[in-house]
DNA sequence: TCAACTGTGTGACTTAGTCACTGAGCTACA
DNA sequence: TGTAGCTCAGTGACTAAGTCACACAGTTGA
């Protein structure tokens, strides 16, 4: 991790609360946003009005959709919203060119954040073009805890599918003893299982 | 467009041939590229084979994807292949880092052209994701010239489709009198009515 | 001139997403 | 403490998209 704490300092630090709209698809760009604490979630929206998860971003990190949006000269291609309380500092948009050019650790900095975006919307290109749902619904379950806190609509909106087609591959799991459902919650019993579960038996 | 004509003075340029492996998905990065002249496809592929264009270098551009890989120690995300003879300038990564902090011209060049293949692909994202395929065929459509020399292959792959399907929709555009297909070739016949063809019919 | 290749058309099928609706569980508050 | 109104989950019916297999037409080159 890059130490910019002094290049920093100088900027005054905000507090978001939860579920508050940091940005919306089409707005204009303003600021630079450096995330202290908490998490931010950038999502795409269909026109049906479903989400799909891009990345997040989590303390220590900087919206670097931003300057895409300046540099590009276009508004925000997408929609994010705080997760939890979020502390972050703003960073006027002069202010971000003038650390660009003097110090070093800024400027790699945010390369460093401008390269694993990209690397994160490549993969999740990938993930969403080239694997069934039922796979990155795998996936995604294989990553977490036993105890799975997140109702179906959360789920399908991380692995970028709709909530039926989770709950159909849900029940299915559930059927075959891998999963117990419970409301808002998913219970992993059968680690081994799921992982060896390649197809879902109708 | 930023001028860094001097920077570069010293890299010697190279010749590929049309249609010639750039890299491959998995493949690890060793030099940056700039493209001086034809052009680069950058795509990626699904396990069945599908290609998908995600975007293309062209003069004066450089390939960001080295650099998203180099600073997050992974391998290529997709695949490259020149669809011209290309000249290219390679440069090597340490002389590529000296030039970022040696000069403004080169820096600012390298920061647009990150904001802009992030901002390319976020866009094919929602594209691909919220549009349906046939809005995302008719909107290519559009912006081609009434002469378009593509087979339904590479006209699928752009739109990051399946051939078969846009073979389906080429055809129900033929029988409404708006396009006529030649082997290689689709004449672009009514333009305004494909611009108001909201739904095909069967 | 004909074999091999590339491009197109199409039917049958599977998977994913959409729509509409039902009912279960939770929670606030009258 | 009962219940209205909410969120969450389940499901049938349908459409869109992608996959697979195969037929055949046009093109190319030995």
């Amino acid at each position: 991790m890059i130490d910019i704490t002094e290049e920093l300092a100088a900027f005054e630090c905000i507090e978001l609360p939860a579920n508050a709209s940091v940005f919306q698809q089409g707005q204009a760009c303003e600021n630079y946003m450096l995330v202290m604490g908490g998490s931010v979630k950038v999502f795409s929206r269909t026109a049906t009005g479903r989400e799909c998860v891009l990345y997040r971003i989590t303390s220590g990190e900087i919206c670097i959709l931003t300057t895409a949006c300046v540099l590009g000269g276009n508004h925000y291609p997408a929609e994010a919203v705080t997760e939890s309380t979020v502390q972050a500092k703003l960073i006027p948009i002069a202010n971000f060119n003038q650390l660009i050019d003097s110090s070093i650790s800024f400027r790699k900095f945010v390369f460093n954040n401008f390269s694993q975006r990209l690397s994160d919307l490549m993969l999740k290109f990938e993930q969403i073009n080239t694997e069934s749902t039922y796979y990155r619904l795998q996936q995604f379950l294989l990553q977490q805890d036993d105890h799975i806190p997140l109702t179906h609509e959360q789920l399908a909106q991380e692995i970028g599918s709709a909530r039926e087609v989770v709950s159909r591959h849900l029940k299915q799991l559930e059927k075959l003893n891998i999963i117990t459902l419970r409301r808002g919650l998913i219970l992993l019993i059968d680690r081994d299982k799921l992982s060896r579960q390649k197809v879902i038996v109708k």
